[in-house]
RNA sequence: GACCCCAUCGUCUAGCGGUUAGGACACGACCCUUUCAAGGUCGAGACACGGGUUCGAUUCCCGUUGGGGUCACCA
């Protein structure tokens, strides 16, 4: 048994491409499937070492692992392979249309209201004609022929599909160039690598009905196929329109959880509430194929980033200190980090409150004598956890305030913010002499 | 234009002929905390429309509308 996931490096991962993966990842794992990570990467236009590197540092970045990378432009041999065997069988039709005539007679066809399928022109040709034809210094380009009828097949999550072959071109499998075309790799691989299941979007539902004849073609067995409904935006249009805000990379380097990202796509979709978990193996307690639906679903960066300040919440301090070195803040320690934690939306913010609690900073003085009387009333010295509260509750006696009144003009002068973490934790870590110094209305 | 998929609270969804249409997130109120946040309790909130089938449709069928996808010498 084994999955795969392969995208083309022809760009940068988004959420979309990241839930299939996540999909198949925790599919191998649920049924000791290998996972395959396979690069398809046969245009060689298009395709660049960078993104090669920015794939696996993505999916790595997500805690997905894979057995094995494979690189199609490293297996050109067993497509060409393939490929004569389809031509000595009659499956392979060679056609001598520019590109631009194509574009030509799709135009066309759109124009007079038709669908713009491929009118194969070229199956027809003569002996004599493709001679001139090749004389005339075109070269071939390979189409697989089609064979018409309705393909069906039971999807892993659609249940009954069926396609119309009348109704698409056939597909190209050699570029007249000579270099394969993504339907042809992509089975060739497919039998080859052994996958035994394919989760992808339902972009593919056309796609998949000619993998399937030319599995058939080639005589070898068709994998089973799961096509799950695509990831919208806000407003229900495709997400491919906010492409850039959806990055692996731009999410990580907005300081977003690695594992509330992995649960907010291995959830969304399905019928389990959308919560986080800590763990892929967590995910997987509960992880069934049935459970993704056929629907279109919303992908909401505001539900992203309240899972991502639940999970900063909920995060222990032996997690939080490996993701904090990372951050160059090694030196934080475990009262710091219970105290500003309830506070994250962002792992970044930790900066914030460093720079507060241990930095000179300009306080915001709203009432100079209330402020000045408050600091007569700090204790210099023997703190304990409870000082927080016997000081206020002696500025209270002392001003006859109380509430939003006593406290907020503290954490203002305090802080320099208008809210934030208790200043029951926070004052100590801060300490005598800054925190007179603010209450005096001294930078310190 | 053709082919395909989809349609339940704002969002993710449960439902597989008879339910007070359930849950989670968000939202509102209250409680707690002598601030904010967190937490607790309660509440409001949905079957796109029109035809059938049936004793009975959210559920089955057809159509309409709406959304999405595909129709590359990209993947």
């Amino acid at each position: 048994m084994a999955v795969r996931f392969a995208p083309s490096p022809t760009g940068y991962l988004h959420v979309g491409n990241a839930r299939t993966a996540i999909i198949n990842y925790l599919y191998g794992r649920a049924h000791a499937a290998s996972f395959i990570l396979r690069l398809d990467d046969t245009d060689t236009d298009r395709v660049s070492d960078e993104f090669i590197r920015a794939i696996e540092e993505d999916l790595a970045w997500l805690g997905i692992e894979w057995d094995r990378v494979e690189k199609q432009s490293e297996r050109l041999g067993e497509y060409e392979e393939v490929f004569s065997r389809l031509r000595e069988d009659g499956h392979v039709y060679p056609c001598f249309e520019t590109p631009e005539e194509l574009t030509l007679k799709r135009k066309t066809q759109l124009a007079a209201g038709k669908p713009p399928v491929y009118d194969r022109a070229s199956l027809n040709l003569s002996d004599k004609e493709i001679a001139a034809l090749k004389d005339a210094g075109r070269t071939a380009y390979w189409r697989f022929k089609l064979d018409g009828e309705p393909v069906t097949w039971v999807d892993e999550i659609h249940g009954d599909l069926k396609v119309e072959t009348s109704s698409l071109s056939d597909p190209v499998l050699i570029r007249g160039d000579g270099r394969p075309l993504y339907l042809l790799s992509s089975v060739v691989d497919d039998m080859q690598m052994g996958i035994t299941l394919i989760v992808r979007g339902e972009d593919h539902i056309a796609n998949t009905a000619a993998q399937i004849q030319l599995f058939n073609a080639i005589g070898a067995r068709a994998p089973r196929f799961g096509h799950h409904g695509l990831l919208t935006g806000p407003g229900g249009e495709p997400l491919s329109k906010r492409i850039g805000s959806i990055a692996l990379r731009t999410l990580r380097e907005q300081g977003v959880e690695p594992m509330a990202l992995v649960s907010y796509l291995a959830l969304i979709g399905t019928s389990d509430a959308i919560e986080n978990k800590f763990s892929t193996t967590e995910l997987l307690q509960d992880f069934y194929l049935s459970k993704i639906s056929r629907t279109p679903s919303v992908f909401d960066v505001d539900i992203l980033n309240r899972l991502n300040a639940k999970f900063l919440h909920d995060m222990p301090f032996s997690v939080a200190r490996d993701r904090l070195a990372d951050l160059g803040l090694p030196h934080i320690g475990e009262e710091f980090w219970i105290a500003i934690r309830p506070n994250l939306n962002s792992l970044k913010e930790v900066f914030d409150w460093w720079h507060i609690v241990h930095e000179p900073l300009d306080p915001l003085i709203d009432d100079a004598k209330f402020l000045e009387r408050a600091a007569d009333l700090l204790p210099e010295s023997s703190w304990s956890g409870d000082t927080w509260k016997e000081w206020t509750k002696a500025i209270s006696e002392a001003s006859g305030r109380k509430g939003k009144d006593l406290f907020h003009p503290l954490r203002r002068a305090l802080t320099a913010r208008d809210q934030g973490p208790e200043m029951q934790r926070l004052l100590p870590l801060m300490g005598y002499d800054r925190a007179v110094g603010r209450l005096r209305g001294h930078k310190a």
